[in-house]
RNA sequence: GGCCCCAUAGUGAAGCGGUCUAACACACCAGCCUUUCACGCUGGCGACACGGGUUCGAAUCCCGUUGGGGUCACCA
């Protein structure tokens, strides 16, 4: 083992939103980081001038928050190397390009972008691989000085050697192309920005990283960067390519087939404990008898090793996904979900933002939440649970259908009796959900019914629908009143029904 | 198509040449618990892609086939 220090990097691209293979992939880089008391550096790749913009890069930084990682060194918090968005870094791009020209290690390409597009045709078309030919890589100084006067801005490319092109990976092993099947490739681009894989080892290098870990779509870019790290006598870092996430399909995943994004995450009421705990499953496990699998930020820090990685790819499982949202929801306190939980209430038009602020609405959430929280696969279904507790309805919309419903054939007289009797009962008797509870399961042994038969007609009566949390606690958070004027509701319907 | 990577149940996966009549988790099915649902508990279903080797012995090593994925730009 060597001493350098740890130093990895996660390098997204402004794009606005962070995606979760983004996040996995940053996931694993802090791990490792922590663990070896090394350092974990953002640095944003926003070289593709088209495509960023200024502000997208927020969105990145903020689903990373969002899930609980931070970083040491970046473009927000600052560090040794000074800048970390790679349009700064420009200046350095071309100073150490200049290095490879002096040494002749790269030379000035001045074909045309439709030059290359027929040549590529022509190769493809005698079933050749589309590679540089190499027609700019033996130019004359006036051959150059010719072009230039032509008006046409060379590229730079790299003299590519013959060979094997090889690199340790740290979860794959030995990996190795020949070198022959690249061709010189660019470096700089006409309009003097860097080319992805160069700016990258240029940033590597300067950054001082010593562990590339990435997902596997970028294999195939390792090797023209160690080509790269050759030509510049570099060390190089040590490289971990990472199982890449699947649609249900196989395919990479992707927006269309479902939620990639960690704003869509949240919005569909995924809890950031959650998706990150699922995220570090997919692509690694603590392996051995360590079957538990609810780990926290801290308890991943203490299992995670890229050795333990896995090596094919993995399907993002939602079902999975759900039912560990629904471990990480019961984990939490009633009170700690409150806050995450009151954005969906408002949304879904239960309270109004400013009602949403008083601690009276906040307290009466809490209760409810107690109430639910064990049955809450996902946040963004609690609106639509608690739907009874803040909205009432018309008679037209009694379930009498339901109400009526039951196994043990009792009649509907029957069962509008029952319902009158718990009229009687709950006007009368002390209103608290243990009382309550006792009063009616001696009524059910009194007539003998079964308790479920008894409760489910009123069960639908006060909630107007089949399924509901402990029908007498739900009618305590609901209130006597809230409970009798619906009974009233339920027994009207059912006459209706009758007639 | 070339190149690269991968291959254990529907999904995530353990397994690192014998202890594998192959763990665990999700899903699914059945039962228990129960006031409906959920939780919890018990049990069940279900896999080493195929074919050759190597070896006394292979899910584990090698080769091939098949399948899947990634990547082939002056995009990142």
């Amino acid at each position: 083992m060597d001493n350098t220090p740890v130093r990895v990097r996660i390098a997204p691209s402004p794009t606005g939103n962070c995606h979760v293979g983004t996040a996995r992939t940053a996931l694993y880089n802090y791990l490792f980081a922590k663990q070896h008391n090394g350092s974990f550096i953002l640095r944003v790749d926003d070289t593709d001038i088209r495509r960023n913009t200024p502000e997208s890069e927020q969105g990145v930084f903020d689903g990373l928050k969002w899930i609980g990682l931070t970083w040491d060194e970046g473009p927000d918090v600052g560090g040794p190397c000074g800048l970390y968005r790679q349009s700064e870094r420009l200046d350095i791009y071309l100073q150490y390009a200049q290095q490879l020209l002096a040494q002749d290690l790269a030379y000035e390409c001045f074909c045309t972008p439709q030059e290359l597009e027929v040549e590529r045709k022509e190769q493809t078309a005698r079933k050749e691989d589309p590679r540089y030919s190499g027609k700019c890589a033996n130019l004359t100084p006036e051959e150059r000085e010719e072009r230039r006067q032509q008006g046409l801005k060379p590229s730079l490319r790299l003299r590519v050697r013959k060979g094997a092109v090889a690199f340790e990976d740290i979860v794959r092993g030995h990996v190795e192309q020949d070198a022959a099947l690249m061709g010189d490739f660019v470096i700089i681009k006409s309009n003097g920005i860097p080319v992805y894989n160069y700016a990258t080892v240029i940033d590597d290098h300067d950054m001082a990283i010593s562990h590339v870990i990435r997902a596997a779509e970028h294999i195939s870019n390792t090797f023209p960067q160690v080509l790269i790290y050759e030509a510049f006598g570099w060390e190089m870092p040590h490289f971990a390519h990472l199982v890449l996430m699947l649609n249900p399909d196989k395919t990479k995943i992707s927006k269309r087939k479902g939620a990639v994004y960690l704003g869509e995450f949240a919005e569909l009421g995924y809890l950031p404990e959650a998706l990150l705990n699922f995220c570090a499953f997919l692509g690694w496990n603590p392996g051995g008898e360590d079957t538990q699998e609810l780990l926290s930020l801290d308890e991943l820090q203490e299992r995670f090793s890229l050795e333990r990685c896995t090596h094919s790819n993995a399907v993002f499982d939602t079902v999975k996904l759900d039912w560990m949202n629904g471990m990480w929801i019961r984990r939490l306190a009633a009170e700690e979900l409150t806050p995450r939980v009151l954005p969906f209430i408002i949304k879904a038009g239960h309270l109004t933002p400013q009602e949403a602020a008083t601690p009276e609405a906040t307290a009466y959430l809490t209760a409810l939440l107690n109430l639910i929280h064990e049955r809450l696969p996902r946040l963004d279904a609690a609106p639509e649970i608690l739907a009874y507790f803040y909205q009432d309805w018309q008679l037209s919309e009694v379930d009498t259908t339901s109400i009526l419903a039951n196994k043990s054939n009792h009649t509907p007289e029957e069962i509008l009796r029952v319902l009158q009797l718990a009229y009687e009962l709950i006007s009368h008797e002390p209103f608290a959900a243990h009382h309550l509870e006792e009063v009616f399961k001696q009524q059910a042994v009194a007539l003998g019914w079964k308790l479920g038969d008894l409760l489910m007609p009123l069960r639908v009566a006060i909630t107007n629908r089949k399924v509901s949390p402990p029908l007498f606690t739900t009618m305590e958070l609901l209130n006597q009143e809230r409970v009798l004027a619906r009974l009233s509701l339920a027994m009207a319907g059912v006459k209706e029904a009758m007639a």
